[in-house]
RNA sequence: GGGCGGUUAGCUCAGUGGUAGAGCACUGCGCUUACAACGCAGGGGUCGGCGGUUCGAGCCCGUCACCGCCCA
């Protein structure tokens, strides 16, 4: 690190101690709804990597905090950790060597040391989340550290985290309000399943993934002699077939339907059923409908009323059945027996590979397998596609409120407006409930016991709830009221619902988690709705669509008014920036420690909203720049001693009106949420009008004390830093302060600039006059190859009076500027503009070294 | 397959109907009493293709191509 990057750093940390001593961030909890800023901000996963995307995204959200800080709002930014899932629960196992075991009961007295070896023990859930509490502290760490780091103007006072009693409590208490109104309830129903995590998943954490495939085809007798054969890619479920399907269209099919077809090997009649989900085009127009392959054989299911031959096994192997019982119909019941027990316990993949032999040597197969690509379910951690298993699951309804949830999602401002399009289609293309109960440990347990019977199995229709004032609870240690804990698991007594929720049923509640709710409504009204919903758009479909859902549900409300969805990092290539890709090395704290955290968070807020952003290290680089360039211009303006006057000077005049339509323009942009063009417009101003142009014209004046000059140099100082604030937190705070003789006030206090505070000045239009010329003169002096000192020992300007007469008002900034010895301006009403000539003098003699 | 963005200088990007821009990179000049971690200046673009609207299109409309993201 050079001894220039110790210098920013020495500021960084003056600054930032600064502002936490003083509590210069701190929520004030007297001011109203209307004085405040609320900002629901996202809690980092903290057992994850720090990653450049956290650098980016919360830099915007500290963008629009602090210009809101300084338009006068009290302003609340809280911070929340999200330590509640699964990579968690894994560094917890891997740290101490437990497993997680909710059958164990709470042990008060349990201590691990952090890094312990050997034996695993298994430990209760409670015990589970306490040592998670250990971890996830030290994980909290390194993340406040980046973020303080990068001056995020957070009130540290107010952090949560999802896994804490507060959250655990919210999470609860919303859960079983819904309960009260009936939109969540238990349903044994066919789930999408991880069969390696094995827990349910919703469809927001489904994605799909292209996979090669065979169709194979399967020949089926039919009643009456006739012969059909299916295609199909995953023979495996041929036991699971419950029924053929065609089009109704379908010639070839027509006058089979009504019929039963035989599946081979198991001999079970299955109906042929006429539907138009059947697609004439893909493989053979006639398919089978299987326990369960997709949703579209969950449909048929229960369209049709087949029965459920459920053959695949949470684990994801199939599984032993009896045919001839039950569902498991056959006209040969044991030969379909001595099939199925070449298949089960055999895995998915190895199951299919059986089947086709045990299809072939059957004869039962028709010509050879055809290679496909098709669209696979997987879980979006997963690395085995997702199967439909049936199991008893905790739903929250929301098939039946699609239209309400739309409606709710227009009320919102999407910044850009086009995510409001990607939340609008998702919400139209929902086509299940939100399955909210995981078996996990690591999360909010689920407050629900479930009665014992007499004889001794659990009767999950008898819910029993806890008291509100207890929560929260966890099942798996608590009593319910009325029971003693010796009841656990007697009959005649209780059993806890072993399962947590899923981490969005919590993370869905953070506007409600900082705010108070609903036990503090005084502080919960000051709070909600929330005026800003930060995020990137990778998680519209599950944090912002569960968001919006979840206050629907609760009070019909919108979390937030305004949601600011962030693009991504990606790389030059436009990928996205991942650790698999192995585009994503760059630690962020190196690249504070490179370019300062103010020529970051310069980058960042010169991406605009929404849109994916190419990591690129020469704009930070430029933003350190521009901090370095402030710094410079700084120290000449504090150089001036006398506090200067308004100005008088037509040039000064100028500058002033000219700042007076930017301050308008960088105002506008950022009510427009444009933070990237609010910042292009300053520094363009600033490097431009300011330092380029008229720094050096009233560098001569303003040495020599004039009044005017110094007084509009202060001004521009005093109003650009403030613009520059948000972005550069600690250089402007450096140079606000560094001629603060009675105390310190932070920048980020004081008022946003505005129009009306510059004293009354025009812009005569002689600032463009003056500067045509001058770079006209420096342009001959480059092109002449010569010093900028070199002087102009005549200068004629010609051109059209009212312009000369603009000229006039600066020729004398512009002469000591560009060393003009002598110089004539003359009108000549013939001209359009100036037409002019110099006369290059020699250079002054360089002092001899 | 559907939806949404994007395509402007070598690179990264601004630019919503009126003379094509910035930073970086490149070239030249300059240590000038804020700044060489800098300044001044210069070269460099048929604005993805085609068609249309318009007095006038990078911008509006249509269409195609390619890239990315989201969804099936």
């Amino acid at each position: 690190m050079s001894k220039k990057n110790d210098d920013l750093r020495e500021i960084e940390e003056r600054w930032r101690s600064y502002w936490a001593e003083q509590g210069t961030y701190r929520y004030d909890p007297t001011k109203g709804r209307d004085e405040t800023f609320v900002v629901d901000t996202p809690p980092p996963t903290v057992s994850g990597a720090l990653h450049i995307g956290h650098v980016f995204s919360f830099t915007h959200t500290d963008l629009m905090v602090r210009y809101q800080r300084m338009t006068g709002k009290n302003i609340f930014y809280p911070m929340g950790w999200d330590d509640n899932g699964l990579a968690t629960e894994r560094r917890v196992q891997n740290i101490f060597s437990v497993r997680c075991d909710p059958s164990v009961p709470y042990d008060p007295d349990l201590n691990l040391e952090f890094g312990r070896e050997g034996e695993i023990i298994p430990v209760s859930r409670l015990n589970f989340i306490e040592l998670c509490a250990v971890v996830v502290t030290e994980d909290e760490g390194k993340f406040k550290d980046l973020f303080q780091r990068l001056g995020l103007s957070v009130d540290w006072d107010e952090t949560y985290a999802t896994i804490d009693e507060r959250s655990r409590y919210v999470s609860q208490l919303s859960f079983l309000r819904l309960l009260d109104k009936d939109e969540a309830e238990l349903r044994e129903a066919p789930t999408m399943w991880d069969v390696d995590f094995q827990t349910a998943v919703a469809q927001a954490e489904v994605e799909d993934r292209e996979r090669e495939g065979e169709y194979h085809h399967i020949r089926f007798e039919v009643e009456g002699g006739d012969e059909i054969v299916v295609a199909t890619t995953r023979p495996e479920l041929l036991p699971a077939c419950v029924a053929v399907v065609a089009h109704p269209d379908d010639a070839r099919y027509k006058d089979m339907v009504g019929k039963n077809a035989i599946t081979p090997l198991f001999k079970a009649p299955v109906p042929i059923i006429a539907d138009e989900g059947a697609d004439p085009e893909k493989g053979t127009g006639i398919l089978m409908n299987c326990t369960f392959g997709d949703a579209s054989d969950i449909d048929w299911w229960r369209a049709l009323g087949v029965p459920a031959r459920e053959v695949i096994g949470r684990d994801g192997k199939m599984v032993p059945v009896a045919w001839g019982e039950d569902a498991f119909v056959s006209l040969d019941a044991a030969g379909a027996q001595k099939a199925h027990d070449e298949l089960s316990g055999l895995y998915i993949n190895q199951a299919r590979k059986r089947m086709i032999e045990l299809l072939g040597e059957a004869g039962a197969l028709a010509g050879e397998p055809e290679k496909t690509i098709r669209a696979v379910k997987f879980y979006e951690k997963g690395e085995r596609p997702l199967e439909f298993v049936v199991s008893r699951q905790w739903f929250i309804k929301i098939m039946d409120k699609k239209d309400q949830l739309l409606e709710q999602g227009r009320k919102i401002n999407w910044r850009p407006e086009m995510y409001l399009k990607r939340y609008l289609d998702w919400v139209e293309g929902l086509n299940q409930d939100w399955c909210i109960s995981r078996q996990r440990y690591f999360g909010v347990p689920i407050p629900i016991w479930y009665r014992v019977r007499d004889d001794g199995s659990v009767d999950h229709t008898d819910i029993l709830r806890p008291r509100t004032e207890d929560l929260p609870i966890d099942p798996s240690s608590d009593a319910p009221p009325g029971f003693t804990p010796e009841q656990r698991g007697e009959p005649g007594g209780f059993i806890g619902d072993p399962d947590v929720f899923d981490t969005w049923a919590t993370s869905s509640r953070t506007p409600l988690i900082p705010s108070g709710w609903p036990d503090d409504m005084a502080r919960h009204e000051a709070l909600y709705p929330n005026d800003l919903r930060p995020q990137a758009h990778d998680i519209i479909r599950t944090w912002a669509f569960y968001t919006i859902t979840r206050a629907w549900l609760e009070d019909g409300s919108i979390p937030w008014k305004n949601a600011a969805i962030s693009g991504f990092v990606v790389d030059p290539n436009r990928k996205k920036l991942s650790k698999s890709k192995g585009n994503a090395a760059t630690v962020p704290t190196d690249i504070l420690d490179e370019f300062g955290s103010d020529g970051v968070r310069y980058w960042a807020g010169a991406a605009r909203l929404g849109v994916d952003t190419t990591f690129d290290t020469n704009v930070m680089r430029e933003g350190k720049r521009l901090v370095t360039k402030l710094r410079n211009a700084a120290r000449l303006v504090q150089m001036f001693e006398s506090d200067g006057s308004d100005p008088t000077h037509p040039l000064d005049r100028a500058l002033i009106a000219r700042l007076g339509d930017l301050v308008d323009h960088v105002t506008s942009r950022w009510e427009a949420w444009d933070h990237a063009g609010a910042l292009a417009a300053t520094e363009s101003w600033f490097w431009g009008d300011l330092t380029d142009n008229y720094l050096e014209m009233s560098k001569n004046r303003a040495y020599a004390g004039d009044a005017s000059a110094i007084g509009t140099l202060r001004i521009a100082l005093s109003v650009v830093l403030r613009l520059f604030a948000p972005y550069l937190p600690f250089v402007t705070e450096e140079v606000w302060n560094a001629t603060s003789e009675d105390g310190i006030s932070s920048i980020h206090l004081a008022p946003w600039p505005r129009r009306d505070e510059l004293p009354e000045s025009v812009d005569s239009g002689c600032f463009d006059a003056a500067v045509e010329v001058l770079t006209n003169i420096r342009r001959l002096k480059s092109e002449a190859k010569v010093s900028l000192k070199t002087p102009v020992d005549e200068l004629v300007v010609k051109g059209p009076s009212a312009r000369i007469d603009l000229l006039k008002q600066a020729i004398e900034d512009i002469a000591a500027t560009v060393n003009v010895k002598s110089y004539e301006l003359v009108a000549d009403e013939s001209l359009e503009g100036f037409v002019w000539s110099a006369t290059l003098g020699e250079p002054e003699p360089k002092p001899s070294a």
